[in-house]
DNA sequence: TAGTGGTCTAGACCACGTG
DNA sequence: ACGTGGTCTAGACCACTAA
């Protein structure tokens, strides 16, 4: 029957340009290379600079490339894997904990935030914040919530704020008994403050994990842990993580 | 000291738009309402479309807007939560599953996956592609790896692939005893077969579940499920959801 | 100071969905 | 046929890093 349509959908020249790229980056090039720049890339193609980015983009958005103002692109190493989950729930604190506890406020949070926690719309709450580091790189930062009610005793404590005030809270906390934790896991845009303890630039793609502590059946805490999604690969689970660093996405077409 | 630094990092334009177009999402629109196309917004706001394009994107990666060629800009609904993880560990295809089987085939898999099975990079391995569909919207796609050796008895099974085939194959997995799973999140971008099935354009940002299921000490199957991560809440834990529907993340600056 | 990636512009044309 | 968002161009200037 009359025309076979042989290429309906042209693909893309960015999209193309990914996978190009995506091939070379296999094949020609080792981790930490430094590809040519931005101009000279466009013009071995044959697109403007835009058109590269784009496709540039798509990589780094899939972990594959690291761009630096005023250095260059890079080839990323494979995302680390960094466990989120364990099967065995803890406070956060506890022993074996990987984060580092930065300081501390007591302020009315975001209506959303009182509402998961299920306080008062007028209750203060304590801030605590934290961030996480491996290999020596920074791979999130978080905002710990803790009703001022889950941790009444908090008298004694001279600190208004800081590190030190930051630690008798969670100590404080450590004395309930853990009944239960869930989490929820989204895709996010790093805001500025985030984006410097990240070492990113604001807007930047980040895995935001919200995990509710449940105490006394109600929540207890509330960890809002923002990841930059372009290096890290949260594992949950048993056997603490996956053994792939392929990428398992990364596969024949 | 003379001179004080008012501004002395000027926020770029489109974030600042970014930000601009968030609190009026926030306080002018309702769910489903159709924007103004983006020439009229760019002019509004007296910007080059590509500028205004950029704020576009950045709220439609966080979920706040829906975007279709030919149609319009719409004001998405908030994320829908998917359970992607429980307490009791259960095989695909388990009472309450809720993939719906489509397709089979058996194919020696990349060298990432054989590598992830720990099945010999020869050997071929069964492919259930599945899908999942919630509120009426696809929300991810499965590719489920299962080595020829973890259903060895597969005979008398006359269908040579199809969803007759697949569903033969996931009732021979559920003859094994699994003795625990393990997960791992990372953002990725959708190719053409996974965005066609989840109603998107390739690129599309996607959140990639990969999930092993051990029996017997190995990797008897593994999962690459790719969800959109512009609709999609991945929830683990044992409590079926954090009951959170603003965005966490959006608080109070 | 030179070179990099990041931002922005003002256009053009294309693919798609709806009427 | 029309209006939408998607792709692409060829430039300009800015912010940052390192020599």
């Amino acid at each position: 029957m009359g025309t076979t349509q042989l290429e309906s959908v042209p693909e893309p020249k960015y999209w193309h340009l990914r996978t190009v790229l995506s091939e070379a980056l296999d094949s020609e090039f080792s981790v930490g290379e430094i590809l040519p720049n931005e101009r000279d890339l466009a013009a071995r193609f044959g697109v403007a600079r835009a058109t590269l980015r784009q496709a540039l983009e798509q990589l780094e958005l899939e972990g594959r490339l690291q761009r630096r103002r005023g250095v260059g692109t890079t080839v990323a190493p494979p995302r680390v894997g960094v466990a989120v989950g364990t099967e065995q729930h803890a406070w956060p604190g506890a022993a074996g904990d990987v984060w580092q506890t930065a300081d501390c406020d007591l302020a009315v949070p975001a209506a959303s935030v009182a509402d998961a926690l299920e306080s008062g719309r007028d209750e203060p709450v304590h801030t605590v914040h934290r961030s996480r580091v491996t290999h020596g790189q920074p791979v999130a930062a978080e905002l710990l919530y803790i009703p001022q009610s889950s941790v009444p005793d908090l008298s004694g404590i001279d600190a208004p704020s800081g590190a030190a005030r930051a630690r008798a809270v969670l100590r404080e906390l450590h004395r309930l008994e853990l009944e239960g934790q869930d989490s929820a896991v989204e895709l996010g845009s790093a805001r500025a403050d985030d984006a410097k303890a990240l070492d990113r630039l604001p807007g930047a793609p980040v895995l935001v994990v919200t995990t509710r502590y449940i105490a006394a059946g109600r929540t207890a805490a509330l960890s809002v842990a923002t990841y930059r999604a372009d290096t890290c690969r949260l594992t949950f689970g048993d056997s603490g993580g996956v053994e792939i660093h392929e990428d398992p996405q990364r596969r024949a077409s």
